[in-house]
DNA sequence: CTGAAAGCGCTAACAT
DNA sequence: ATGTTAGCGCTTTCAG
């Protein structure tokens, strides 16, 4: 069932149809309209987008590659950038890189080819194929980074927080209640938000007049039982500590299995901070201090970004920097 | 930059460069593989599938409908589809429907309309739309169903545990282990597995000669707002309670921080029991004993079953049913 | 092995 | 207000 056979049905010519089927105000009697839309619906005929889409140069779709969905930060935003789409009518593909490059660089590929309208990504790092990345530029196809910076498509607008500014919140909260031995459990090593959460916490020590000691620094995923594994080694090494700087709430939500399971407890030996303020934050025990960024926000401004830039608005070519705020709870101790 | 441009600079035909591009095993020598290949690495020229989709009939694409991706058991869920998705070559798109019905009909039918070669879908309940629902038979896009039974697409195939059989045996742990007074907090009323569910704990009920007691029912969203709040009125209402079903562990979560901000001690005074196994439940405090879906597995075969449909293979064709095991951690007693 | 040509279903001028 | 027609970029016979 084409176009062609409504028109023939409809004993006029497909221009008419096309008009009517893309709501096309003016150009067709009220009454042909009619007649038509009811033969639509009659005979259940669905006009085919993709031949459509290459006349009109665009898909109605754009596409979104995350680390991986069933990391607990990850829900929210890809949230927030789906209803931001589909309000404006355009359908989400969804990727999951696992933050490898090779996985990244075929799903940008992919995007190319089906010519989506425009690209989301929480990149993993960089990229190692360069033609891609000329690709990438050459399409012409808009782009925004997602919370992560990224090296090499540095002329390309982004949504981020400050995350050294929001570490060194969250840092400086530990110190005021007294804390002195503080660990940072980061996320990966090389991934900028890492990097720039590991700053926030050496400025805030560097203020206090307290000596970093490397140490008391630690890599890993950004997962809960990356967190729960590295506590356990990490506090026998160092059974001083007395405050858990963890770089994401998911590494956190280990870090207190761990701390439990060790008897150690919270805040009263160690206190404990996340960074994100997942959903979950405030059910755990005992509710996580944690460093909030607006994840479901700041899916939803990239998204609106990117349509802007789709559109042709040059606002959207600028990066914005969207606020934190400490968010005390139980897990650490209060002033 | 088309096909045409390769075609002229090579000083071939189009044809032989459509050969080249869809990796067209024979039909073309070697050299001017080679030849042509380099060339479209060197110009940077990426092929336009959209293009080819209309005369392929065929996208490359599927289409996956979720209620919401901020349940906590999605994420696993999706991650098993595009998995299997991309081990294929297809991309997903990704819709949110909140469960409500309007939405999912307008996400079915942009998948329609942008040709996806499949849909997967975790329904909400009934199509108010016929027409819809026979434009999507008609179609003969091929539709597999999540986790959840359809009213209307009957005829569809599925993937699905035995939610009465699992919630059944759930429940029959909590009277092994004296329980009596047991709440049932559901999900969303009217929704099949909810239904189930609440079947398994009759069931079970009855074996053990304990009344039925439908003061002791709730129905709520499957979300730790629900769980939370349920519990704060019902426990006051019916201090006799001495366990807990949860109706989803996202609803768990809840009912474990509302009986921990009571002093209510678990499993000391009263049991909980969970359903699914998310990744979550053994991180919580205590960890939740909770009856197991294969989340992750249910995903990727539902996604596999689909690709089996598209390839015209007739196993697709028939329902699975996956099994579920009862996970025992600290929120019951043990025997 | 390669070229030529006829579509695929639709949109967008341009006529009428 | 409607019809006509020339593509859009690609695949696919069918020849050569």
């Amino acid at each position: 069932m084409t176009i062609n056979d409504i028109a023939r049905m409809a004993g006029v010519s497909k221009g008419t149809v096309s008009r009517v089927i893309n709501h096309n105000p003016q150009g067709v009697s009220e009454q042909t309209r009619q007649r038509i839309l009811e033969l639509i619906e009659e005979v259940g005929y669905i006009p085919n987008r993709v031949a459509g889409s290459i006349t009109l140069a665009r898909t109605k779709t754009i596409g979104l590659i995350i680390p991986d969905i069933q990391n607990m930060f990850f829900p929210q935003m890809v949230r927030g950038v789906e209803d931001c789409a589909m309000e404006n009518g355009y359908t989400l593909f969804l990727c999951n890189s696992d933050s490898n490059i090779h996985k990244e660089q075929q799903y940008l590929r992919a995007f190319l080819e089906k010519r989506v309208d425009g690209i989301l990504v929480n990149t993993c790092g960089e990229l190692e194929d360069r033609s891609l990345y000329r690709s990438v530029c050459q399409s012409g196809i808009p782009m925004v980074l997602l919370d992560r910076k990224s090296r090499d498509f540095t002329d390309k607008p982004g949504v981020y927080v400050d995350n050294q500014e929001a570490a060194y919140s969250g840092v400086t909260h530990l110190i005021d209640t007294g804390c002195r031995k503080i660990l940072f459990l980061g996320g990966p090593k090389g991934v900028y938000t890492t990097g720039e959460r590991l700053k926030g916490y050496r400025q805030a020590l560097r203020e206090a007049e307290i000596p970093f000691q490397k140490e008391y620094i630690t890599y890993g995923a950004y997962s809960t039982a990356s967190g729960y594994e590295r506590v356990r080694h990490i506090i026998e090494a160092y059974p001083e500590t007395d405050a858990i700087f963890a770089g994401a709430d998911t590494i956190a939500i280990g870090v207190l299995r761990a701390l439990r399971e060790l008897n150690i407890p919270v805040p009263g030996q160690v206190s404990v901070l996340g960074f994100d303020n997942i959903m979950l934050s405030a059910d755990l025990t005992p509710t996580l201090t944690t460093v909030a960024q607006p994840i479901y926000e700041m899916g939803y401004r990239a998204a609106r970004k990117l349509l802007a830039l789709i559109g042709g608005d040059p606002e959207g070519a600028k990066s914005e920097c969207m606020s934190t705020t400490l968010v005390q709870r139980e897990s650490t101790r209060s002033r």
